[in-house]
DNA sequence: CATGAAATAAGTGCAAC
DNA sequence: GTTGCACTTATTTCATG
């Protein structure tokens, strides 16, 4: 993971389109070397695929939430981590430190489909004693691109 | 955006590599009619780029944190918004209801690093009243993949 | 929207330096 | 790692039905 590993996924986040002509230059290389720096990258896991970025608004989910869930100590979690797998509106699910046991990341269509998820799936699960859910009002920035770390030379 | 539409978008978002040919048998249609539609979807806005997805530990920020920040009211935020969208360890910033202003989604190389940002950038900002910090212990999921909704006929 | 052909562009592999 | 070339594959465009 040089300076040039580092160039090169920078670029590949911001437009895995371009094409290896244009990330060439880019890296400083040639195109067959650039070709071989992407090719180990994915074999190392670095790059684990290649997405297509959707505009969640025009994806028809425009309302987006996250959710603060205590589950009730002792009890395996196992149950619900599963069913938090399963959603397809749950788009992250971390377990964190402090007052409460996980965070979530939700996207839904409207306030009616967040009412469902709520009672239906969120605070029926059992062991779930508190919930709490912040309504993101506005959307200051929302990326996906990784500040990747010029750190373990390899 | 009708049913095969939904198909489409799903299947890019799963690996947007495949190619037209394998992208056709998944909408049931002919590789020249997929190819229009991924055509359209990117006029649209639906799709907005093609992006590698990397992993973040071997991109070397395996350190995730959610952080509450509350800024003091009446004061002009604009600053704020501007430093959050700067730093590229802010993968995001939404405004949210409730007792806090701001939710962040940070990604850092270790604890050093979070010191640093929460000490040097974030209290920094003047308004700054009160910040804490969820540090993800266990990632349970975490995907950019939406859930398309069957929604707006076009 | 399907099919098929032709033209274009891009990725892949290899050899010599 | 570079350059160059041939090989192969995919995308694009267009005509026809």
């Amino acid at each position: 993971m040089d300076e040039i590993d580092r160039n090169i996924t920078v670029a590949l986040q911001l437009d895995g389109s371009a094409g290896l002509a244009e990330l060439a230059k880019v890296a400083g290389l040639s195109v067959s070397a650039t070709a071989e720096r992407v090719k180990r990258l994915e074999e190392r896991g670095v790059i684990r695929g290649w997405r297509a970025d959707l505009d969640p608004v025009a994806a028809g989910c425009p309302l987006l939430v996250h959710i603060l869930v205590t589950v009730a100590p002792g009890r395996d979690e196992a149950a619900f981590r599963k069913a938090m797998r399963r959603q397809e509106a749950v788009l992250e699910c971390h377990a964190i430190t402090g007052d409460w046991t996980y965070l979530l990341k939700v996207r839904l269509a409207d306030l009616p489909a967040l009412d469902a998820f709520l009672n239906d799936e969120l605070r029926a699960q059992s062991g779930v004693q508190r919930v709490e859910t912040l309504l993101a009002i506005a959307t200051v920035k929302e990326t996906s691109i990784l500040p990747v770390a010029p750190a373990t030379e390899e």
